[in-house]
DNA sequence: ACAAATAGCTTGTCTTACACAAACTATCCA
DNA sequence: TGGATAGTTTGTGTAAGACAAGCTATTTGT
């Protein structure tokens, strides 16, 4: 496909809402990065990565459809159904039926899972100091606050300390 | 190939205050998230996620060898192979033979790579402003900051985040 | 009351990203 | 000269995940 030139970039235009950088193959280098130690950390747990990402969510949003989760995963259903067996199993999460329409599965954390979320969490020190090496606490936890409230869609309070935030 | 540097980089200070959340699992759902909104974006492109995370790193570390960046990208030798051949064949980036060394290829981004990496990401915009929704320009180009300085391993002044420019 | 839509589950197929191994060439170095 | 190293090629295996078809239980609309 010979790529010729099309015109996207006019040299004088106000490039005004536009954030000046992308922090898409960024993200995507870091976690690949993270998942790969995430990996061996996490098998003698009997974990994966994806499955720490799906309590993770679940951790914040819990009590929530199937459904609900797929679309917040962006995964498909039918897999998402693979991912809470898997979870179900290991007595992380509980699917109740929902009382107002048993259709639907209210999916939760037992208190297994959260505990064994944050057994993860803490096996997962050394492999983050490995890849956010060079962010010193405080980056850190901004970072954290910034990847919560992005995924959660909403701006959370996290700590206060880090008053950083004031537009 | 030469070794593998996987050395699991020895557990660190015992410091007192372990960072108290953990930014992995946040990392990969929204990775994934931009991940799939990029594939589509970039598909007319001609070029994947992975494409994009390479020439964004050879954008910051340009003019390495292959195994180098087989190493920041901590992927297999023979896949960064097949990924740079790709990029060689748009003629995004370059091998090199290095003169110190005649069987080192030393590859960096040609001026098509370095624009069309720009012009992809102009073409992200919006695929970053589903994702990162949630957050306004500054927490966005702190987000981009704090990922930055993660990569590289070096600390970058970005405080002054706006003083921050081109490269 | 009954048809249609919906939530979830199961199975099975296909694609793709990778890791990994083996064998090869070119080059460097001792 | 012989061994180590950088890169390449090919080929194999695993796993994530998309997607489709067919199933049950339940709700909802007429």
């Amino acid at each position: 496909m010979g790529d010729s030139a099309r015109l996207p970039f006019v040299a004088s235009l106000p490039v005004v809402n536009q954030p000046l950088h992308r922090s898409g193959a960024l993200l995507d280098h870091l976690a690949r990065r993270m998942r790969l130690r995430a990996e061996s950390v996490l098998a003698p747990l009997g974990l994966r990565p994806r499955h720490l990402v799906a309590l993770t969510v679940l951790r914040e949003h819990g009590g929530c459809s199937q459904q609900a989760l797929a679309a917040m995963l962006e995964m498909d259903g039918t897999n998402v159904v693979g991912l809470l067996n898997d979870l179900e199993t290991r007595e992380l999460i509980e699917r109740r039926r929902s009382p107002e329409d048993r259709r639907r599965h209210v999916v939760e954390l037992t208190d297994t899972g959260l505990r064994d979320l944050a057994k993860a969490e803490f096996a997962l020190a050394a492999a983050e100091n490995e890849v956010l090496g060079a962010l010193d606490d405080t980056q850190r936890e901004t970072l954290y606050c910034l990847l919560q409230q992005a995924a959660t869609g909403a701006a959370i309070s996290c700590s206060a300390a880090l008053a950083e935030d004031t537009r």
